[in-house]
RNA sequence: UGUCCCGUGGUGUAAUUGGCAACACGUCGCACUCUGGAUGCGAAGAGUCCAGGUUCGAACCCUGGCGGGACAACCA
């Protein structure tokens, strides 16, 4: 269902159908949203939908989208995460313009905030330790009690606050509380604390402040100060809607509404930023920008590309029920944006000697390769062809079984953009019996693009001249886990379920020699084999490191093995 | 034993707000192909968690079940 009113192509959603209701009405004639990350990690896939949901509407009804740290809590938030969100954002294709937003941008103001809450006689500074207060909270089924302290007079109360600011007390001596309801069926009603005192310096206000306000305390004003009409936000925060509600009533301030989404799950992967950290700090993957990290920084060095990031995001929908998105929905869209965009190459991966024995010796033919048969603009380029050539070990099988198109003893096959060849015998090592050499004829009859013969093969294989490849290193990467989810079994740890073939390394694959050229970041198809990009960290203008992004999709395999599984 | 939210093919979403359950991914065929890619065509697969009710008519409204999720950090 595409939507209307915007002429988007977009599919609609509840969300999208609030915001058009709105605008219709005229409560807002424009939308403002934000994305509100803390900055105590790096971005994730999951993430990529709040973002593209948030940016993608203010795009899509003309309104903005403020990019706002969500930074209350010194003891977890650095620097560096603040930096490496923006490049990830940046990346996605979004801009957040001069509105680089900080909730500690607000700290003075939400002081004024607790203040007018205390006057109205709303907020009490507690003296219960965090034992007790958690003893007195209650539990989801039983009514909590109230404190002895929630009765303190007002003047009382605006003494300690100011007390607890001006750095008097201990870190957990004191606290201010919500005065609402200690037998809430909500427990977040259960006069939530929205101080905290915490003598620990911030990343941006240094020490100016010993007292951090909480999370509720801090979103809601922070949205009712930017002008926020729509603060979107993930299903765990249903529960503190009324709490964000009943603080804003209490202040009087502009009113934003929230409204809750299920977050992305993708199977085979685990998205918790902690559950990230155990792998990187345990050595499971190398860091957290490896390529098989579902984080943006790990996506991005994979080779994904912003588009079908942002596609699959689309693709996967906004709806307030929990669900997790096929892994082969990500790598479809990543095939989808490749296959238009994508050089064409040959490269073997594990390389078969190959001599073509009636080939003249000394002879190198010039052949002409398209460059993308998707986009004819792209035009083509020339591939050395010589005697002595590699192709890909996979290519060939001794004892062929059926619907085997490729190269087998006495059997033809096409080389890419060159000749047809026949096996005429196989080369094998005396002590392994490990094939280690072909030796084939050509037909010159058969040359690409002639049409000076009516031959016919069914297959075609991809090759490199032997003198004229060049080596590298190819990082073949597969999916992280072997189960759809590896948090499914509780008696488990999720690392057990680790994919042990999650990275292959081929070090001395053989590549067309075009390829020297290729950019840090740039991404190939290799022929038949998949799409791979140069990596941007290990690669140099000496050692060429390929990380392949994803398979080309294989109906061969499909075959093969269907026709294991019967014997 | 509470409050809130959610149940539609294998998976993810849609259904003009009460009118023959649609699309995408995946799967399986066929065609085409100098990539077993791409592309084109086609198929299988849900009768909408269950039971009642309202209605000419219910995925949608009502009632009651069942199932799943969230909530008891001085985290966000």
């Amino acid at each position: 269902m595409e939507n209307k009113n915007t002429g988007s192509t977009k599919p609609t959603n509840f969300i999208r159908e609030i915001i058009e209701e709105d605008l219709r009405t005229g409560k807002h004639t424009k939308i403002h949203t934000r994305f509100p990350p803390e900055p105590n990690g790096y971005l994730h896939i999951g993430h990529t939908k709040s973002i593209c949901l948030n940016f993608g509407l203010a795009e899509d009804y003309n309104g903005l989208c403020n990019l706002r740290f969500d930074d209350t809590n010194p003891t977890k938030e650095e620097i560096e995460y603040v930096e490496s969100i923006k490049e990830d954002i940046k990346w996605l294709g979004f801009d957040w313009g001069d509105r680089e937003y900080y909730a500690s941008d607000y700290f003075d103001q939400l002081y004024e905030y607790a203040i007018k809450l205390i006057k109205k006689g709303k907020a009490y500074v507690d003296s219960l330790s965090g034992e007790e207060i958690k003893e007195y909270r209650g539990a989801p089924t039983e009514a909590g009690k109230e404190s002895s302290y929630r009765n303190r007079l007002i003047e009382e109360n605006l003494d300690l606050f100011e007390r607890m600011k001006a750095g008097e007390f201990k870190d957990g001596e004191y606290v201010l509380r919500a005065k609402i309801d200690m037998t809430s069926p909500n427990m977040n009603m259960r006069d939530p604390i929205i101080y905290r005192i915490r003598h620990e310096s911030h990343h941006r206000t240094g020490d100016k402040w010993c007292i951090y306000p909480m999370y509720d305390w801090a979103h809601g004003q922070s949205d009712s100060i930017e002008g926020i009409t729509h603060s979107l936000c993930t299903l765990e925060f249903e529960n503190h809607r009324p709490l964000y509600d009943w603080f804003i009533e209490a202040l009087d301030i502009y009113h934003p509404q929230q409204i809750e989404f299920a977050r992305l799950n993708v199977s085979y992967t685990v998205m918790s930023k902690r559950k990230l950290l155990e792998l990187v700090e345990e050595g499971y993957v190398n860091s957290w920008d490896d390529p098989r990290m579902p984080t943006i920084s790990g996506l991005r060095r994979r080779g994904y590309t912003p588009e079908s990031i942002r596609n699959f995001s689309e693709k996967s929908g906004i709806v307030k029920r929990n669900s997790v998105v096929d892994l082969a929905l990500l790598e479809h869209s990543i095939r989808e944006d490749l296959n238009k965009k994508a050089k064409r190459v040959l490269s073997v991966l594990n390389p078969l000697k190959v001599v073509i024995e009636n080939y003249p010796d000394e002879k190198v033919e010039e052949l002409e390769a398209i460059n993308n048969p998707e986009d004819s603009s792209k035009g083509t380029r020339k591939l050395p062809f010589a005697k002595t050539i590699y192709i890909e070990k996979d290519d060939f099988r001794e004892d062929p079984p059926k619907k085997f198109f490729r190269l087998a003893p006495g059997k033809e096959v096409r080389l890419r953009y060159a000749y047809i060849i026949k096996c005429e015998e196989v080369i094998k090592d005396p002590k392994t019996g490990e094939v280690i050499e072909l030796r084939c004829s050509y037909d010159p009859e058969t040359k690409s693009g002639t049409g000076s013969s009516n031959k016919k093969v069914k297959g075609t294989i991809h090759w490199v001249s032997a003198e004229h490849a060049i080596d590298a290193e190819v990082r073949l990467y597969d999916r992280l886990f072997t189960v759809e989810d590896p948090l499914g079994e509780k008696d488990k740890d999720f690392k057990d379920f680790i994919n042990p073939d999650s990275l292959e390394i081929i070090k001395h694959s053989k590549l067309e020699p075009s390829l020297s050229n290729a950019e840090k970041g740039e991404r190939f198809q290799f022929e038949r084999l998949g799409y791979f990009c140069l990596d941007s960290v290990d690669a140099s203008r000496d050692r060429l490191v390929f990380n392949r992004i994803v398979r080309l999709r294989d109906s061969w395999s499909k075959i093969e093995k269907e026709q294991q599984g019967q014997k």
